[in-house]
DNA sequence: TCTCAAAGGATCAGTTGTAGACCTTTAGGC
DNA sequence: GCCTAAAGGTCTACAACTGATCCTTTGAGA
């Protein structure tokens, strides 16, 4: 008897590949949210590991295939460290150049879910001024700041926004689901007009966080989010 | 240099333990949300092993301690295989007698975010009477079972609700979360006249799914919730 | 009643990953 | 201008995990 095959359909994989392939996706998407902004240096090689779960040999293999793509750079010596690329290098040519429509939808809605909801928690909160000030830093260095080099600066806004939610477990879905947007993100132009007015609107979204408006963040996040989307579903055609 | 240490505070490991450890969670927490509902036989070793990602060898290390633990029973033989337990154990006396309030909520908030997000958006689709049925089989199954069934085929009534959203990813967070919320359940008793409740707001619910009526839905499990989050929360003082 | 296919059970060589010691480089401070 | 601490770079013995093969059990059907 071949089981049910209904039984396995729903069954996840306990892993996604080996060791050393989620280390590299990990360590991606830390660099694509900006959680390691460009030009920072990362945390020694010895603790980064250790705050990975994995050894330091295995690590060192994924830092060396960054580095090979030009992601980071090691420099050695006292003071030395492994340090950001100014701008993330653009991405290989896709795999699969057109993309699946129900995929974006699927992270489009749970995006659609999450973020507006950390937004009003998030004023609901009525954060104090010293956590209000990592949102307002983020947002300050997005000003200006290039094209080739805004996504990570602007994952990171949203990212710290989430945090004022008060709920780790929603920020680490926002996370991921940012984390996928970016890489939907990575297929598309990205245009110099849209970025003026995505800035105005995190302005908009942090005047609403100062006054403590849960209706008018959710609704100015919601906005904001509507822009990528429809964005995204036009490159689908 | 001892390195940033906010930079660290947000890295999370790459894995949560061995091979063998990840396997038993994943498994517990199929058993636990109605995947393999009870009294059920699970896929054949090999199958499983192959759709988890794993070596045969540590899914039976893991099968073997859960039916140590008295999860499953494992039948030799042609037509034979693993079977779940009628009644899943109770779980062994927590490490933490009493829990970190903060945690708790964490686990409600994220619950309340994206539980009936998921109901109001299979609401808004108007599922086919074909996926209406599964939801309404695991309502069924769900009238009279004994108070210590109760919780495996809960969860994966929910679980059907979130899949009818039609938005995977959403369904993934919902599973997870739920996962969580079982844990928590498992450390307060559980009451019948509560089931009785509950199965009355399932009903509603399902109701409410078939007349394509997305506010009503939302508003019923958002009822539904604040019972058991009420219920948790007054066993944490 | 015999056969056999499908299931769990057992074993082992080979690969992957880890822990830890050690080497090399480098800038700041005495 | 030398010393040293802190970083990346290298190597090796050990543990974990895999995958492949084979064994054993057992019920259905010829």
């Amino acid at each position: 008897m071949a089981s049910d095959s209904r039984l396995l359909a729903d069954v996840a994989p306990v892993r996604s590949g080996n060791v050393f392939e989620e280390t590299m996706e990990h360590l991606l998407r830390l660099l694509r949210l900006g959680q390691f902004p460009p030009g920072t240096r990362m945390p020694p090689e010895r603790e980064l590991a250790e705050a990975l779960g994995v050894s330091r040999t295995t690590l060192r293999e994924a830092l060396a295939e960054l580095q090979q793509a030009g992601y980071v750079q090691a420099r050695r010596g006292r003071y030395g460290g492994t340090y950001v690329a100014p701008v993330l290098p653009a991405p290989q040519a896709p795999e699969v150049p057109t993309l699946d429509a129900a995929e974006v939808e699927d992270v489009l809605t749970l995006r659609a879910v999450v973020e507006p909801a950390a937004a009003r928690l998030a004023a609901e909160r009525l954060p104090r001024a010293k956590q209000l000030a990592r949102v307002q830093e983020a947002h300050e260095q997005l000003v200006g700041v290039p094209v080739e080099a805004y996504r990570p600066l602007d994952s990171r806004f949203h990212l710290e926004v989430a945090r004022l939610s008060g709920t780790p477990s929603l920020v680490a879905v926002v996370a991921d689901v940012r984390n996928q947007v970016n890489r939907l993100l990575d297929r598309i132009p990205l245009l110099p007009p849209n970025l003026d007015h995505s800035t105005q609107q995190h302005a908009a979204l942090l005047e609403a966080l100062e006054q403590g408006d849960p209706v008018a963040a959710e609704a100015v996040i919601t906005d904001h989010l509507q822009g990528t989307a429809a964005l995204l579903r036009g490159f689908l055609t």
